[in-house]
DNA sequence: TCAAAAGTGTTAAGTTTACACCCATGG
DNA sequence: CCATGGGTGTAAACTTAACACTTTTGA
């Protein structure tokens, strides 16, 4: 009636190398003996499913790297893994690209594109956690959690295409971000590279927590006209 | 580790007499007895919580009744209620708005802006259910799961209106619903009422499922030029 | 003929895309 | 002075909000 194992698993993204990666470790035994799985493990007692992936990705991450956690969805197809069952919450993890975080010698990062042979149904929910940080680009700040402090807008586009799948206009992504306040300039720049070109100006985040920034793409409630800068 | 018991809830939603109200169903027994809670209840042993869930609420009204279902969160704060720990599962359910399900003596609608004392962290989930489905009103299909089979515009204005809590423009609603595919006219209409007026136009849903119609506020993939109708 | 309700026309505002053009630097 | 990025100006496209106006009916 109800009782069943619980655990927590994530989806750990961060765009390294100009595409978006995930990280798994590989399996050493059965069930899914050297398939790649999503880094997690049981509920403990005393703490909510947040709280628990966030303590057992400190095992593969420092925790302080992530710079973003969010709920995905919960899977609990009775059959989702051998044995007695399994409930999953799954959860999106986020690290800024300017980190290499150390980790364990059975883990290593997998573009989400071209994944390896997955365990259980973890490539599932690796699908669903990319999709998720897609649109979260579109209609949040999100960006900030994958950008390092401070950045080019030309780094940004980077990161941007390669989370989203397909090129984004440097000129537009600077004039969106900008508009709704997501952007200011640091002061700083960046010498140009060894063939030339203008030095770059640099940027950073406003803030550093999730906020939605485009919140009704329609049917907007009646307009008071006084939100105006 | 990771043991512990699991159970589904759904705050069902449905628009009745001009207001959102959400179906709960009062507490008899200990603890937070006579206190309104969501229907729901402990996940079998071989049904995933979807399945789980639209079990049980096919014993507070009948399943062909509910027109969407989709989970919402995992609420899994150890002390959200007394004794052993469970773990709940949230989705957000609709009723359209012609259907009055028979309900047990035990239940009743209520106002979603005036909830009674609720039970456990039962309001925090309505209140989820709520933000949810006003979201998805903007950028989706879902007012088909609100809407009877057959409406006219100013009925369905009504619909969005108490959804969203705030007054549409039936107006742009039409225009919005009518660019995006979305609606198409049945051809019949509607006798107007004892103080006259035009008839109104009948129109459906094209679709029963939902459907993102509004993907990317910003950040669009490079332009095919090529989707217009 | 008037009031009421529904639906259409039209304008204005806001946002984003596309692209031409200017800027700053290294060789 | 030219090539190479970086950044701005500007126009066009697209959408939605607002509201005046027309249509259709009952009394």
């Amino acid at each position: 009636m109800g009782l069943a194992g619980h655990e927590v698993l994530a989806a750990v993204l961060q765009v390294r190398a100009g595409s978006l990666q995930v990280m798994l470790w590989e399996r050493a035994r059965e069930p899914h003996a050297h398939r790649w799985s999503l880094p997690g493990g049981g509920l403990g007692d005393d703490e909510d499913v947040e709280t628990s992936i966030r303590r057992q990705l400190a095992e593969k991450v420092d925790v302080r790297q992530l710079s973003h956690v969010e709920q995905l969805a919960v899977f609990s197809n009775p059959a989702r893994v051998p044995g007695l069952r399994v409930v999953a919450t799954a959860f999106l993890g986020l690290v800024p690209s300017h980190i290499d975080p150390v980790v364990p010698s059975d883990t290593a990062w997998h573009p989400v594109d071209t994944l390896p042979s997955t365990a259980f149904d973890h490539q599932a929910i690796c699908r669903r956690a990319r999709s998720r940080l897609a649109s979260k680009l579109s209609y949040t700040n999100l960006g900030f959690a994958l950008a390092p402090p401070e950045f080019t807008i030309s780094a940004l586009r980077s990161l941007y295409s390669a989370a989203l799948g397909y090129k984004v206009s440097a000129t537009n992504l600077q004039r969106v971000l900008s508009r709704r306040g997501l952007l200011e300039p640091t002061g700083g720049t960046v010498q140009p590279g060894p063939s030339g070109g203008r030095p770059a100006a640099l940027f950073r985040f406003v803030s550093g927590e999730m906020r939605i920034t485009d919140p009704f793409a329609v049917l907007r409630p009646p307009s008071t006209r006084s939100l105006g800068s």
